[in-house]
RNA sequence: GGGGAGAUUCCAGAGCGGUUAAAUGGGGCAGACUGUAAAUCUGUUGGCGUAGCCUUCGGAGGUUCGAAUCCUCCUCUCCCCA
């Protein structure tokens, strides 16, 4: 992988640029799509590729790993082969997991001990396995294993997480130094940044994951449910300490809002189940703001979901017939916000890189920030 | 023509003397969702001046301190036999 930076912002810390992977070029800020399972819900693939035009899409481990399992992706080559997906993968380790799924995990000291969602059997992630699954899933950008505090989160259990957190970290890099690909192309491994919300935590983490010398850096545990300003005020700390010229991923953000406000910290990329999820129950991101499909103020509007969206959804179908789909259980409904929410998120972020180019984002960024969280 | 069953709040359908503005489901309306246990979940759904009051369980009477619940008649549905 190769990161360079293309052009700065002259107001804001916000940078345009490039990774390179062995499957292709991603032009940064950067918006990731995230298909947990190797799909995208409720959306092709070609239609992730041909017409979204998605540089990168996310996987996540411990999905992966739990169905179809480990000896299904390896017999078909790796995720790419499996899905039909020839450009970008990233995967997740897990670590969101250990978050989410906190009532049927166990964390030591060498991992965590997982109860499966779908059938309870147990599991063990560690840091080294990890890294073995993510060399199976085959990943051009893998993540460390860490443990995504919730929120709240007392000050002393958040330092102590964070230091286990940073262990795992030493072990996992560890590995994956001592690994090697599966499938003829590279892969990166991307440390993170823990520490709840307490800047001092976040700023020493930071520091261990700068010296860590990997080739990205992911900032996580943020967007669990604390205030915005917090988030952003963790991300601005941070940010200052993560190296400049290494891409910076700001984990599971967010709103469109939230993309900008961290795009002008410094943030490179993004990625969150929202736009695809929130779709999926009828939450419409669009230039006007935010809409919810199902409201019956749409009944009768026959105008185009999204007067200046440029996905091919938003002048092909009319809110009252999207409306009309997600009322009668329509599975269009929710394959058609998909393709829109979607169109919308990489849309803005293409919007975003020509105003970084042009020196104008800060400015563009604050009138954009209102308009984006109307609700309409 | 004979015999039987039943009419409940938008719908279906409980309730069978007071704890019932009336279970439950559906539908309607609204809300939530941020590294996906999510095509999910939550709230609400007679009216109003909402710690209270008013109107409501086919219609009209009646019994009772009190009726959606018991009695009488009426109207209308459905089923079976001829």
């Amino acid at each position: 992988m190769k990161f360079r930076i293309l052009d700065h912002d002259t107001a804001s810390a916000a940078r345009r640029g490039e990774i390179l992977t062995d499957h292709g070029s991603i032009q940064t800020p950067v918006f990731m799509p995230v298909g947990t399972a190797g799909a995208v819900k409720a959306l092709h693939i070609n239609d992730l590729k041909d017409k979204l035009d998605a540089k990168i899409m996310l996987g996540n481990t411990y999905h992966l790993f739990l169905r179809p399992g480990l000896d299904v992706l390896s017999a078909a080559g790796g995720l790419h082969k499996f899905n039909g997906w020839d450009r970008a993968i990233l995967t997740d380790s897990g670590g969101y997991q250990v978050f989410s799924l906190a009532g049927t995990r166990k964390i030591k000291e060498d991992g965590v001990i997982f109860q499966s969602h779908i059938d309870g059997s147990r599991h063990s992630f560690t840091p080294e396995n990890t890294v073995d699954t993510q060399r199976i899933i085959g990943g051009d950008i893998i993540m460390a294993l860490d443990e995504c505090t919730p929120y709240p989160c007392d000050y002393d259990y958040a330092s102590k997480s964070l230091d286990l957190t940073h262990r795992w970290l030493k072990r996992a890099w560890h590995h994956f130094q001592n690994t090697e690909p599966l499938y003829g192309h590279s892969q990166s491994f991307f440390p993170i940044v823990q520490g709840s919300v307490y800047g001092d935590l976040r700023m020493k983490s930071a520091e261990v994951i700068a010296e860590t010398g990997a080739e990205g850096n992911a900032i996580g545990g943020l967007s669990v449910g604390e205030p915005a300003e917090m988030m952003y005020e963790m991300t601005e700390k941070v940010c200052a300490i993560l190296p400049a010229d290494k891409p910076r991923y700001l984990m599971g953000v967010g709103t469109p809002a939230n993309l900008l406000e961290c795009i002008a910290l410094g943030i490179d990329m993004f990625d969150c189940v929202m736009p695809t999820r929130n779709g999926r129950n009828g939450m419409l991101f669009t230039s006007q703001g935010i809409l919810n499909m199902k409201n019956e103020k749409w009944k009768n509007d026959h105008s185009p979901l999204d007067p200046e969206g440029t996905s091919f959804v938003d002048q092909a179908y009319s809110r009252a017939f999207v409306r009309h789909l997600f009322v009668a259980g329509e599975m269009l409904g929710p394959m058609i916000a998909t393709v829109h929410n979607l169109g919308f998120y990489l849309n803005l972020m293409k919007e975003v890189r020509e105003k970084i180019t042009e020196g104008t984002f800060a400015g563009w960024k604050n009138v954009m920030v209102t308009k984006l969280q109307q609700r309409v």
